[in-house]
DNA sequence: TTTGTTAGGGTTTTT
DNA sequence: CCCTAACAAA
């Protein structure tokens, strides 16, 4: 057993005096203005190692992340330090934070606890039904559009009863639409990703008792990447840490890149105004990069008017030119970047030294190929699209259904599939059943057999019966049971006849892939949490079950590299149709934080920068020629070494 | 009710 | 270019 003092010891000794200022820090609020790389995750889970040696309960910390990734990396830093006191301590996304709560405190607002989560899919398919519903077309107002509206307003904390206040903007059209939506929501049993912050807030808000427990609980919080919160995040703090006001934020207003999900940079510029008497430290010495990229970061983001100013130095040297290269096309792009990392790994960087950043996702096809076609191994960081696979979604929806029998959007996408004679109308029936009703969707569709004959009865009949062979799940190994969800109901048959072998070959390999998930997922978490809700919202909040520790070259936008490091980084498609996004010319706002987002990029890099662009790019079948992106030509010319 | 054909639309970024 | 939604025919 170590001394006291050793562990003190051991915590202090690898921090700088800011460092270890900011990490001494025990009680009232505190802002870590933390340049990138100076060390930001160091000084949290320090910080908490900190407190726990002051004689803090684990239990009466939280620590908030923005992605899984990083809260993974915290808990396993405390973990290797600690042993298993760290699984008492709430670490984890917004998200995932305010599910864990809901899960318990949902009934408060109407929900049952086994609500199931919708992705922003789902979601379209809900506002799709409400616009029929309200007989708005889609020329007044396209489903995607209003799905928008919707999240952004719920991300600046209103609910359909506020929108009288919400002056600025035109809501007669959306009104009505935000309304049905939630309602329909709610009846459904399920929650959108916007929905897990704003009802958690509501909750907190509105039930004192509910708000007190939290308040006890929770006497230390810290908030990672604060300058990314948005108004409903930032309430949910505010609540939290009204009793103790320990509220412990680290953040760098550079660094700020989801102004798109409302994220508000005001947050962490006021924050002295919302916490008097905080305590502010500044960390300046940047650990992970030499001069040179510094230097590059430097020219991009001083151009940016609204920031903290702030002077980040180095130790680790002048550093290396950043290499610069322009290509005829995009294809040569890639082959040029993987030509490049094959060099690199015959020079002896290991694979995973490397990262490939980019824009937008469907950057990643051209190196998938060609890294595939030369064997070297890569993993695709924060992918969605193997959840997304129409395969996938059949199986999930067969799992989501047996977990929560509300779910209508599940129900709709398999009662007749694969076909099993129960049409459109039918179904049409049923649905608005359940809806007027509040009955559970499968309950409906009970009643609603008993009242129809012939074949239609026998076939609505034998679904049900199927689903409830399963019993919620219960006595059943999730992977046992997806595989006889596909086999049972005939979904490898009916993808075996609708597709060519090759085709088939591979849609079954990914529900060969899913089933693995699921066997990991049962072999890594705890008894108590092996259940279907923990199991979908695995899935849908984008916790890595799939093999994603496999070693091997990053892929990845930029957005999913905040936070990490490289020795060597390819940032491609510097160009001006892509990055600054075009989407973001002619709002200033949006413009800065494209400048954010590429100094996130270039500050990633630990030792050697590659910057590309293509003269031309293929987009739908369509090639079209692109100029320079805008940030080259910030970067003095003394930095950039032309290949 | 099911199957086949076709026109149109889709690419920021994440939980 | 590729996938989906919408429509027509069986």
């Amino acid at each position: 057993m170590p001394h006291t003092q050793d562990i003190s010891q051991a915590i202090f000794s690898q921090l700088n005096t800011q460092q270890g200022a900011a990490v001494a820090h025990v009680d009232g609020p505190a802002l870590i203005l933390a340049g990138a790389g100076s060390g930001k995750t160091r000084v949290l889970t320090a910080r908490i190692m900190n407190l726990l040696q002051q004689g803090v309960a684990p239990w009466n910390i939280l620590a908030v992340t923005f992605t899984n990734k990083a809260a993974g990396e915290m808990r396993q830093r405390i973990r290797s330090r600690l042993g298993p006191v760290a699984s008492d301590i709430w670490i984890g996304t917004f998200h995932s934070i305010a599910l864990r709560i809901l899960r318990i405190e949902c009934h408060h607002i109407g929900y049952e606890s086994d609500f199931v989560i919708y992705d922003p899919a789902d979601g379209l398919k809900v506002v799709t039904k409400v616009l029929k519903r309200l007989n708005i077309s889609a020329q007044t107002m396209p489903a995607k559009k209003a799905l928008g509206i919707i999240s952004s307003l719920k991300n600046s904390g209103y609910r359909p009863d506020d929108l009288e206040s919400a002056s600025t903007l035109d809501t007669t059209v959306i009104a009505p639409v935000f309304r049905e939506y939630q309602k329909l929501m709610l009846s459904f049993n399920a929650m959108d990703f916007d929905d897990l912050l704003l009802n958690l807030k509501e909750i907190l808000y509105h039930s004192s008792d509910v708000l007190q427990k939290y308040q006890q609980k929770f006497r230390y919080i810290h908030v990672d990447e604060y300058q990314d919160t948005n108004q409903v995040q930032f309430e949910i703090l505010h609540l939290l840490a009204g009793q103790h006001r320990n509220l412990f934020a680290v953040g760098d207003d550079d660094q700020s890149i989801y102004r798109f999900r409302g994220a508000t940079i005001e947050n962490i510029l006021n924050f002295e105004q919302h916490y008097p008497n905080t305590a502010i430290f500044k960390l300046e010495q940047n650990y992970r990069s030499p001069q040179s990229i510094l230097d590059c970061a430097n020219s991009i983001i001083s151009r940016n008017p609204r920031r903290h100013p702030k002077q980040l130095f180095s130790d680790l040297g002048p550093g290396e030119k950043i290499g610069l290269k322009v290509l005829p096309s995009a294809d040569d792009e890639a082959s040029f970047i993987v030509g490049e990392i094959q060099q690199l790994l015959s020079d002896g960087f290991a694979p995973s030294d490397i990262a490939v950043l980019y824009r937008t996702n469907a950057q990643s096809r051209l190196f998938e190929a060609l890294l595939l076609r030369r064997g070297i191994p890569y993993r695709v960081v924060g992918s969605f699209e193997f959840w997304k696979r129409k395969e996938i979604q059949d199986v999930l929806a067969y799992v989501s259904l047996i977990a929560n029998p509300r779910d209508i959007q599940a129900f709709e996408r398999v009662v007749n599939y694969p076909l099993r004679g129960i049409g459109a109308a039918s179904v049409e029936k049923i649905v608005s059943l359940a809806v007027d009703s509040g009955r559970p969707v499968l309950e409906a569709a009970a009643l609603m057999a008993a009242d129809l004959r012939g074949k239609a009865r026998q076939s609505i009949e034998n679904f049900l019966e199927f689903l409830a062979s399963f019993q919620g799940g219960q006595d059943y190994l999730i992977s046992d049971m997806i595989e006889e969800i596909v086999r049972k109901a005939g979904i490898d048959k009916d993808i075996r006849n609708r597709e060519d072998e090759h085709q088939a070959q591979s849609r079954l390999e990914n529900i060969g892939e899913l089933i693995s998930a699921a066997t990991a997922f049962e072999k890594e978490r705890p008894a108590e949490q092996i259940t279907l809700s923990h199991f979908l919202e695995e899935i849908n909040l984008g916790i890595e079950t799939r093999q994603n520790t496999q070693e091997g070259v990053s892929l990845l936008t930029i957005h999913s590299a905040k936070g990490l490091e490289f020795p060597v980084v390819f940032l491609s498609g510097l160009e001006n149709t892509l990055f600054p996004s075009p989407m973001s010319m002619g709002n200033q706002f949006a413009q800065e934080e494209e400048r954010r987002l590429m100094y996130v990029a270039v500050t990633r890099c630990q030792e050697k920068l590659f910057l590309t662009r293509a003269q031309s790019r293929t987009m739908f079948g369509k090639t079209t020629f692109c100029g320079e992106s805008m940030f080259l030509r910030d970067i003095p010319q003394e930095l950039l070494h032309k290949l």
